[in-house]
DNA sequence: GAACTGTTACGATTGTATTCGTAATTCTTA
DNA sequence: TAAGAATTACGAATACAATCGTAACAGTTC
């Protein structure tokens, strides 16, 4: 049975990618290259690869139309970051959302973070 | 550079057997496999390896005294809980805590988790 | 249109995770 | 102590992730 679209699970380094395409929109290889070579040394093929190892998976679509294909996430940054802490919780925290919350926060956790945090909650009173 | 033990991340099948480890305390490879395979079917001897395995990058201590080796895990459920949230963290939330906690709590999240959560915060005031 | 540039496609390599069969070892017991 | 049972040790096979070199292709320019 072939994996369904929601369970794929990107590998860390096409979650790197799909970083620079959220925040960048559409790119070519050679701007996802540019944005992810000046933090990490990487190849121009390795980033080709991968996107197009992404493709398969339909993490990433893409256009063709010019001859420098234009990748875009398949997925929006929100849903993605959903089904990654879904999958958390159910490996790690057997089930339990309010476990991981308590566990996130700790004393490195900035004031401004608990307050938004707070306001989240205080919302959800409704 | 060896890689600090503290940046030991568990794979998936490690982390089945470290939440086995947590809920049963310390076990012979077969108390170990009798409650794994209970769930998934998994040869004894493959839950032997991955034990080994993880005994080498020191992610469990074993007791070797008698005949039946003893395992137990080395870190706690806390303390890889934090290292693996952390990690998910810095690597889809752009080291942002609050935007994760946002994330985790959905529709789907009960009355009484939402409780919980709230009376952490509450004791966080102080 | 020939040379050049930039891009995609392909395949090989390396490393890690996972699985498990078989051999070697240790303990028990008849 | 010999046979049997249970365990560990070892190594092989498979799969996937990650990397990159080279070939093939497309478009540009002289």
């Amino acid at each position: 049975m072939a994996r369904d679209k929601s369970a794929v699970k990107p590998t860390e380094a096409e979650l790197t990618l799909l970083n620079v395409l959220w925040r960048m929109g559409p790119a070519t290889v050679r701007q996802i290259h540019d944005i992810v070579s000046a933090t990490q040394k990487t190849g121009y093929t390795t980033v080709l690869k991968i996107l197009q190892i992404m493709h398969e998976k339909s993490l990433v679509i893409r256009d063709e139309t010019n001859r420098a294909h234009v990748y875009a996430a398949a997925n929006s940054e929100m849903h993605t970051q959903s089904s990654l802490i879904k999958d958390l919780i159910s490996k790690a925290f057997g089930g339990s959302t309010s476990k991981l919350v308590m566990r996130a926060i700790d004393e490195s956790t900035s004031a401004e973070e608990i307050n938004d945090i707070r306001q989240l909650l205080n919302s959800l009173e409704k």
